[in-house]
DNA sequence: AGGCAGGTGGCCA
DNA sequence: TGGCCACCTGCC
């Protein structure tokens, strides 16, 4: 005979501190290549980092969240760090180059309080070693693959509606390096599943090198990055710039590439070109620009 | 129906 | 240093 588990009092709704964003910047933020562990649901988003289970909902004016899992103890410190609440967001975007540069002006006035997450580190390093030369529909199906067939599973409050399409965690790097490499390519990995493999071999012999990067500055811990099998450029400026709060990463992909050319005139030139003007013209906070011109480029680019 | 996609690594001049 | 190409495979 079990007894009967001790009912725990439902999770309700709480108002998002200090953001507001209308719902196609909430969707750009968490939704548009940052992270690739949302989904929308009937009342809004369903999120999934480390241990935390979120949803997220919209009301006439203004953003709710709560908590569908049993961990961490205090979300609100969970959730307030995945979103950047640590920081001055338009004092940030404000310190920007727009006032002479009219095209990022035009950016932010798209996407106003468009926001750079702060995921978990090796999280982010595992999402975006799955994203080469792949949209964003299908690195969310590896990492969804990869959490349903090799992430345990969230324990989540008793009271939270069970449709969640997302139970389960990201597998951890210890444990994907127990995974037979044709296990990672069942999961649509191609021949990304090489690189996960080589990466997960090397953090395991080196336990604790991931945090020490996360904690070093930029320039060191780019190059630390670049060691790992899979992880050149452009990668380990996204796992800084999204999981390292790393916001003078300057991530140059084929997006950012395109606005550069169309924009600002950088037709034909190579992505470290490109990278070197970022990091000059928009200064130390180059990837919240980058951020604003990818978003930019995705929506309206077609022009 | 088939080319293409948020790159990287290896090889060659 | 710079340019090219293989690498997997599901989607539009």
């Amino acid at each position: 005979m079990t007894l009967p588990l001790p009912r725990l009092a439902p999770r309700t709704w709480a108002a998002f501190p200090g953001w507001n964003p209308s719902p196609a910047v909430l969707a750009e933020t968490i939704d548009g290549g940052q992270s690739f562990r949302w989904q929308r649901t009937a009342e809004g988003w369903t999120g999934v980092w480390g241990n935390s289970l979120v949803d997220l909902r919209q009301r006439a004016d203004r953003l709710e969240w709560r908590n569908l899992a049993r961990t961490p103890p205090d979300p609100s410190q969970t959730v307030t760090r995945y979103f950047g609440g640590d920081r001055d967001w338009p004092a940030l975007t404000d310190s920007l180059p727009w006032r002479s540069d009219p095209h990022l002006a035009q950016c932010l006035a798209a996407f106003p309080g468009l926001r750079i997450l702060r995921q978990p580190f090796g999280e982010t390093l595992l999402g975006f070693l799955c994203s080469a030369t792949k949209q964003i529909v299908q690195i969310k199906q590896m990492c969804a693959l990869l959490a349903a067939r090799h992430g345990t599973e969230i324990a989540r409050h008793e009271m939270a509606p069970d449709s969640s399409p997302l139970p389960h965690r990201l597998p951890s790097w210890p444990e994907l390096a127990h995974i037979p490499e044709a296990d990672l390519r069942a999961c649509l990995l191609g021949f990304r599943a090489r690189y996960i493999a080589g990466t997960a071999r090397f953090l395991t012999a080196r336990p604790g090198w991931l945090e020490e990067t996360e904690a070093l500055p930029y320039p060191a811990a780019k190059a630390r990055l670049l060691e790992l099998p899979g992880v050149g450029e452009k990668v380990a400026d996204c796992v800084l710039l999204f999981g390292a709060g790393q916001l003078e990463a300057f991530p140059v992909d084929t997006w950012v590439l395109k606005s550069l050319a169309r924009r600002y005139g950088l037709d034909h030139w190579k992505p470290a070109q490109v990278a070197h003007f970022g990091r000059t013209h928009f200064g130390p906070l180059a990837g919240l620009a980058q951020q604003y011109l990818f978003a930019w480029e995705r929506k309206f680019g077609g022009r």
